[in-house]
DNA sequence: GTCTATAGCTTGATAGAC
DNA sequence: GTCTATCAAGCTATAGAC
């Protein structure tokens, strides 16, 4: 049986998440929105009716989600640490399009307190950090050291994506990536 | 002689620093730049007859002279380097206001390439990475390694600022600035 | 569930008085 | 050099047909 809607939502979702993560939360436009998913005015209103806002905390959903299950849930589950980093990295590199997309946590951020998203970004930086710094305990590190390196790598990635962005050189990422194993798990990293 | 200007360009130069680098280029409206400077449309229009996108153009000229005279100028002069470069720390922690002000280069960056900043941008961020790596070839480090350490440097500064921006916690800044002394100047940092 | 049409406000930008 | 007043275009959001 044929779906319901012309577009799906996991078409929607990426259009959506595209647009959000290239513009931000204020330069993310009903227009642009509108014409990256193909879905009018109107038809968006439909399926969230609490407009732009809801647009946005319901993609932050998703992509939770998404991170939760296919990036993340890999990182702590059995096998060497350092293998399961290197899959977490690959995930990443996919995800970030090789260091060409924004964090949407990032484009989110900005513009201060006008929305009610920020308690979700944090919810979602914090499950993120929680699942690094978990798998550095694991490997050895202890529980400070573990949380300490999971900022560190947090920073490295974010960092990466920034400076890819302003450059348009994708290789700070990829190297950051490459960095992940052994900063999430060597005591003497540093 | 009293200034003609009742507002000066100090003062509009702060505050569009501060509307832009909150905002990003696409969220920072005339109404909040004109609220903030106190300078009524029209006349931001007189000082700055190219629009908003002369505004974030003469405001990259205005904090890329701040930065190359007050930031980077002391960071190649003579003295021992791990002291020049703690002093462009400080430098940096007052102008990010301890970590809670995000980079312009990064703010103005978003939005993809619907305006005629990128170019700018692109050698403000330049200029910036020239300089640690120059210093980093003074401490001793080879050509190629003194290079990377800066582009390391600057991942560890725009990623901390992203960082402590999403959690709203400046820690991560404050160490970043901690760590960039022996990263652009110990061989064996790594 | 999607659409066209529209309302009402905000945007970037300009004209002209002082 | 700053202002008030105004413009056309864009914005978010809604009403109602199909």
């Amino acid at each position: 049986m044929m779906p319901l809607n012309k577009v799906s939502d996991q078409q929607m979702f990426d259009q959506l998440l595209e647009v959000f993560r290239v513009h931000g939360y204020e330069g993310a436009s009903l227009s642009l929105i509108s014409e990256a998913t193909g879905l009018k005015r109107a038809s968006l209103y439909h399926r969230f009716p609490g407009g732009k806002e809801e647009m946005a905390k319901s993609l932050l959903e998703h992509v939770d989600e998404l991170f939760a299950t296919e990036i993340l849930a890999p990182l702590n589950e059995s096998g060497d640490p350092k293998t399961r980093i290197r899959q977490m990295a690959r995930h990443l590199d996919a995800f970030y399009q090789g260091g060409r997309g924004s964090c949407l946590l990032d484009t989110l951020s900005l513009g201060g307190t006008n929305t009610g998203l920020l308690k979700d970004i944090h919810a979602s930086i914090s499950a993120w950090t929680d699942a690094m710094a978990t798998v550095a305990r694991e490997s050895g590190l202890s529980a400070a050291k573990a949380r300490r390196r999971a900022e560190e790598a947090l920073v490295q990635i974010q960092g990466s994506l920034v400076v890819a962005r302003i450059t348009g050189d994708p290789a700070p990422f990829m190297r950051a990536l490459k960095t992940l194993p052994d900063l999430l798990t060597d005591p003497d990293y540093h």
